[in-house]
DNA sequence: GCGTCCAGGTCTACC
DNA sequence: GGTAGACCTGGACGC
């Protein structure tokens, strides 16, 4: 099965584009250039795998299962195209960036898609996991969670846990089983949340909220700050935001304030001028060193 | 081996 | 609305 690529598009720098594809049920095979994934099955609860690649115009997609059913196959591929963003128009972005000289090997890279789970519970739950702590541990909190709460398939791939499967444990298993220690408490409350229909995260991609009152919304459940709501925002395609974490900021400094510490309202300041892209602006501008130093 | 620091922050209480 | 302090984990670092 085949996808057509946009352009401007690479598939190696929107895998690349942030940590992303380090996260369970992704692996990425950097040799081959194969990203797989284990995408949920709502019809038999068997999750499919799947791997991921590129050819000279095409995005593949091969199953691990050739029953897989046309149907099944057919969903699986909207959800590839929502992991790459495919029919996300940059148009606007890439004209924006164009005028600064700083900023065009951002579009010559065919960068500035951000790569995202296939669908939005799961990357509210991965943006909860990375907040106030290492990178390692953010990777060890998803593999738990995949490992001891997703459905597994006869290839023995296993998928991101559903909202029903995680409302199924307690907190005392997030906190011995996941380690998600003080996160417990909220992952139970959100899982139930999502499970009963009180929270929905999908609609938060089709909404007409203005970003703010979205970004509220979302802060109203625990564990999501300003942080992990302007990561959200920008998962779901709103960059008006410039989701600022340790790592932005000490990246800022060092780029744009010769290593010296400044506020936030500084860095605010310094990429007002991209109004509603600022935040994929400057999340492109601080991770240029670390695009750099993958394999191209 | 042990103690401390801190990382892709958030929450609550208090002012 | 702004801020201080508590909150879990685990790797890195210094001793």
């Amino acid at each position: 099965m085949f996808i057509n690529r946009p352009q401007n598009f690479s598939y190696k720098n929107t895998i690349y584009s942030h940590g992303w594809y380090q996260l369970a049920p992704f692996s990425l095979d950097e040799d081959n250039w194969k990203l797989t994934y284990t995408f949920q099955n709502e019809t038999s609860k068997k999750p499919v795998s799947a791997d991921i690649s590129e050819t000279d115009k095409k995005i593949k997609i091969q199953f691990s299962d050739k029953r897989t059913s046309k149907k099944t196959q057919e969903k699986i591929k909207k959800c590839v195209k929502r992991i790459f963003r495919i029919d996300e128009d940059l148009t606007e972005f890439y004209q924006l960036i164009e005028e600064e000289k700083e900023f065009t090997w951002i579009k010559k890279l065919g960068a500035g898609r951000l790569l995202r789970s296939p669908n939005v519970y799961e990357d509210l739950v991965k943006t909860i996991c990375t907040t106030n702590c290492s990178w390692a541990l953010t990777k060890n909190m998803v593999t738990n969670l995949v490992q001891k709460l997703g459905e597994e398939n006869n290839k023995g791939g296993k998928s991101f846990p559903t909202a029903e499967a995680m409302a199924n444990v307690d907190v005392d298993f997030y906190k011995e089983e996941i380690r998600a220690g003080y996160r417990s408490e909220y992952f139970v409350e959100l899982a139930e949340s999502v499970a009963i229909g009180k929270v929905k995260p999908e609609e938060w991609s089709k909404t007409d909220l203005p970003t703010p009152e979205l970004k509220k919304e979302m802060k109203k459940i625990k564990g999501v700050g300003n942080y992990a709501a302007e990561n959200l925002l920008k998962l779901i395609g709103r960059y008006d935001g410039l989701a600022l974490d340790s790592f932005l900021r000490s990246e800022f400094y060092k780029k744009h304030n010769n290593g010296k510490t400044c506020t936030d309202k500084k860095i605010e300041k310094f990429y007002e001028r991209f109004g509603d892209w600022k935040g994929l602006v400057m999340w492109f501008d601080m991770s240029k060193r670390w695009l750099d130093e993958q394999k191209n």
